[in-house]
DNA sequence: TAAATATACCTAATTTTCTTATATATACAA
DNA sequence: TTGTATATATAAGAAAATTAGGTATATTTA
């Protein structure tokens, strides 16, 4: 991989997780954040995140608020009560989709 | 999920995948084994699939041939040796994908 | 026998999502 | 002072999927 950035759909669910394991992130912080847990492997593009952002929040899953810190304003997103479901629902697809593909791409580890 | 019938960007890696496991399959076929194999969680439909396959077709990486079978017609597909290549290398990248997108997700289960 | 379902292919319009490129701005290090 | 890191944003285009249609034959069911 390393070349693609490809996420595949599946980058509104990594932001709600990741927004469900803190009080709040801002978007800067998600793309280091998703760099450093794969080692580089996923490349969280501006142009992908701050779209999708936009949208998780205008549909009412996160609420914002600006700060200046050190001098430069964050944006950090937190999840609305609309998006901690939307992220409980959002990953129980997220897990089927990833053991069905398993299952047709014949890798599923065979583990109790 | 059983309503999203997104399969996210891995359609091609999924085709060459099947294909690799037999000598030809047709189309149609294709989305009955998908079916099959996941329970009825992914559906493959035709207009994502043939639309993939003619795709496919057009870079080299799979060889048709159509047959009467019971007074209808199919439209096997195999793959080229381009296509083997191809299947090769996009399996690795799906293995990358859904292992970091476990770390992600933070449902990797811990095995040795 | 007529209608519905299953088999089997296809495409076109639209929408969604991502890539690529660009823009702005501040802080810090070389 | 030039580049890198931090921080956000948008716009044009491409890619991929959804939705919705179309054609046709075979089989099953009412």
């Amino acid at each position: 991989m390393k070349d693609t950035k490809l996420l595949k759909g599946t980058l509104q669910t990594i932001i709600l997780k990741l927004l469900s394991g803190t009080k709040r992130m801002y978007g800067y912080e998600m793309t280091q954040q998703v760099k450093l847990l794969t080692g580089g492997e996923f490349i969280l593009t501006e142009g992908a995140l701050y779209p999708a952002l936009h949208k998780l929040e205008a549909e009412g899953l996160l609420d914002t608020a600006i700060e200046v810190v050190d001098g430069r304003a964050r944006k950090y997103y937190s999840l609305t009560v609309k998006g901690k479901k939307a992220q409980v629902s959002k990953m129980k697809d997220a897990l089927t989709f990833v053991e069905k593909l398993q299952v047709i791409l014949n890798t599923k580890p065979i583990v109790s």
